[in-house]
DNA sequence: CAGTACACGTTATCATTTTCACAAAAGGTT
DNA sequence: AACCTTTTGTGAAAATGATAACGTGTACTG
């Protein structure tokens, strides 16, 4: 029912909910069983009620979730029910990109300061955002409320970003640089990395077509429930 | 020791193992034992040798692992020692990026072919490649040797895109899009949405700041060994 | 050339996560 | 107003994944 020990699975998994909510609420459903939103998601519909469990009683028995409340819980569970200031370190293809990314904004995420070491690159406007000296990041913090620090410096520069951050007193990371990094125990941090998935599909892809039999190769993850969508 | 079903998980780390292993590489360090390595990775060490274990014997007792032979084998294993042609369909901010990304090649995976169903793009050059017509995928999967399609387009989209994909062939898909789409069972299908690792940050820095207490405020993932490297 | 220390591979144990199964509650129906 | 259908919430069972413990092979030492 509330609190305890959240499994991380759990967390991806409400991420992906209020994913396929907000589509429901595009197309104006009003109301989802746990099982319709068990088949969008590929997951079991126990499932989908225990995660939910975690955090409180959203359904209504007999009828269901009502789309637009169940996702506004979710976010409010997950803590993006309000605006996360963000600053990004390392302005290059990946931090340009990033700035760029519309799709910040729409999710809650304001990407207010732009830093990087590189004298050329400082003074620089990026889509209304002057890139500054990473030094200047401490400075920054509070007049502009920057709670998240997103990396994307080459793999051999994450480390030092990551010390700035710190010592700049940020308290949440995202890191997109390949590279491991190391932090104090209080500092939040999460690794970004889409080659895993592209390594992960060339696993599958290469089962698949070695074993052709079971489905799309998987290995042992999500399950095939049903792979009947409407 | 051999194959039987492998955890997602473990795929996972592997990809994670082979970061780390190159990072080896570059320092110059010929051997590496799995508590290194696992304290490199902050996962378990006997989780290293058993996630190996399903692949084959890449150690020396006594020793540990050569570390460019390892990380060859762990390639090997994965099916990234070989090379994956790429098309990518939705030539949008996050396309272009994409397509600027060096570290593709570099990875193996080579980004062969640009499609996108806005009149407005088709014929556009981006950094070397022409932008075509999505429905010219079909054509060009043989002549190209494509077998893994990166879509890129906006949600509303990405359903129509994987229809292209999946009726020119392709057997695996990389979705960028922040939509889920429905494909045959023989399609391998990845998701990245680097959102849900920002809901989970979100949610971890809510939680450590509310309980400061156990460490990072880790929901109970990553386990949190020593936290003292080097 | 024994002896010893080290680190892997593997089996066994433990913990967590997922699934199953059912009782309780809501809403509609006769 | 009692009944029936539906679908949630939840505890128990099953499956899965992670850790610990142990035995084995390697290399090094004296």
């Amino acid at each position: 029912m509330k609190s305890e020990h959240i499994p991380r699975a759990t967390i991806q998994r409400l991420a992906m909910y209020v994913q396929v909510l907000e589509d429901l609420t595009r197309d104006g459903t009003q109301v989802v069983s746990s099982e319709l939103l068990a088949k969008a998601c590929s997951v079991n519909p126990s499932q989908i009620r225990k995660d939910l469990a975690y955090f409180g009683e959203f359904g209504v028995r007999g009828v269901g979730y009502y789309v637009q409340e169940l996702n506004a819980s979710i976010k409010r569970a997950l803590g993006v029910d309000r605006i996360w200031n963000c600053a990004i370190v390392g302005v290059g293809n990946l931090g340009r990109a990033l700035l760029n990314h519309t799709e910040f904004k729409k999710r809650g995420f304001y990407i207010v300061g732009a830093y990087d070491c590189d004298p050329f690159k400082i003074g620089e406007d990026i889509s209304g955002l002057e890139v500054m000296c990473t030094k200047r990041l401490k400075d920054k913090v509070n007049e502009l409320g920057i709670v998240i620090a997103i990396i994307t410096t080459p793999p051999e520069r994450a480390q030092r970003a990551a010390n700035h951050i710190i010592d700049a007193g940020i308290k949440a990371i995202m890191n997109f640089a390949p590279a491991r990094i190391d932090v104090p125990s209080d500092v939040c941090l999460e690794y970004v990395d889409f080659f895993h998935h592209f390594y992960a599909l060339a696993f599958n892809t290469t089962l698949t077509q070695r074993y052709p039999e079971s489905g799309s190769g998987k290995t042992s993850s999500k399950p095939k429930p049903d792979s009947s969508l409407k």
